[in-house]
DNA sequence: ATTCTCTATATCATTATGATATATATCTTG
DNA sequence: CAAGATATATATCATAATGATATAGAGAAT
């Protein structure tokens, strides 16, 4: 799934400018979606170009203008054939794994330090879950409740086992550190 | 972390040629990162440029002649430089969260196919790592344990997730359905 | 006999990333 | 009260990654 269709399905929640999906992006999408202005902005004028979308200017007072987007019906259509067509991936880029599996090389201090940042980010991220919840807003829960659920499972059971096994680790990578 | 600095680690684990690097991110790495070779080769060009690697070319009987590729001492020091330097990060990028969220513009028949392959997906995972972790290999393996541990952990929260809410969410839907 | 998989490298167009630029307003903090 | 940080808002750009495709011979399977 591509920034393009993306945008296409938080437009399908409303009208918003660039600025306010990016913000969407960070919020609700946050857990398993990572996308930039550098990306957004030249999907919406693609999309725009293909018709998917319509664009008007919104002049504002105190606030710079904006360009508020709207889905068109073939960029509705587009969006529910591109969810037809995909496939449930799910996959994980952490840079956390990478030190796992390299921690010989580090110092013990620095591998207790990353553990601590790990568990202190899983916090922040389960905080923010419980906040997306609270706020509700959306008309067709269902599937948002269970994804948040789901990630929430997921963070949880990263942080029970660090919890459980991160003393061990330390000790074992002390005692490899003394021997040499 | 970039792909050419997850060379260097590959590297740092004996001498390899691009392909098998591969092989390495399809295995080992499987869980956390991803790297076609589409990616790899330039990076192995602009390594051996920096010199923090020598290439060597090896012909082969029966087989296309390879580039074996090993870390120098330039190299190692580049690698431990970037992993004191590296933020723990840990990003997911799924479609099976996408489809969930818009659960709403699927049919229910579609969405309880995509629970199935979820979980199949995460079954293929959970044997894999279990046959990472049999080969064993490593001589360092206190990090790469307890990195498989942490990825069995975090599946096993997705499968049990899935097992116990999935069919509330396939029932949700379906009433959803029949009321439109 | 044909198709598929494995070994092996390389390139290429498209897409994404992350940083930077620009401009104004409000909020916070010493 | 001034300074700096944060929020609103869009855009671009160099670099990096993706995913597909090309090439090519060997062995295995159907």
């Amino acid at each position: 799934m591509d920034v393009k269709t993306l945008c296409l399905g938080v437009l399908s929640m409303g009208d918003a400018s660039g600025y306010e999906i990016k913000k969407v992006f960070e919020d609700a999408f946050s857990h398993f979606y990572v996308a930039g202005f550098g990306s957004i902005y030249p999907a919406l004028a693609e999309l725009t170009r293909e018709g998917h979308v319509t664009c008007s200017d919104i002049e504002q007072e105190k606030r710079p203008a904006k360009k508020v987007y709207h889905l068109t019906e073939a960029g509705l259509a587009a969006f529910r054939a591109a969810l037809a067509n995909t496939y449930p991936s799910h996959k994980v880029r952490s840079d956390f794994m990478v030190l796992l599996v390299f921690a010989h090389l580090l110092k013990p201090a620095q591998m207790a330090e990353v553990l601590q940042q790990r568990l202190a980010d899983i916090d922040d991220n389960l905080l923010h879950i419980d906040a997306c919840l609270e706020r509700g807003s959306s008309s067709h829960p269902e599937g948002a409740d269970f994804a948040a659920g789901f990630a929430r499972a997921v963070l949880q059971a990263g942080k029970d086992y660090i919890e459980r096994h991160g003393d061990g680790l330390l000790h074992a990578l002390e005692n490899e550190d003394k021997k040499q």
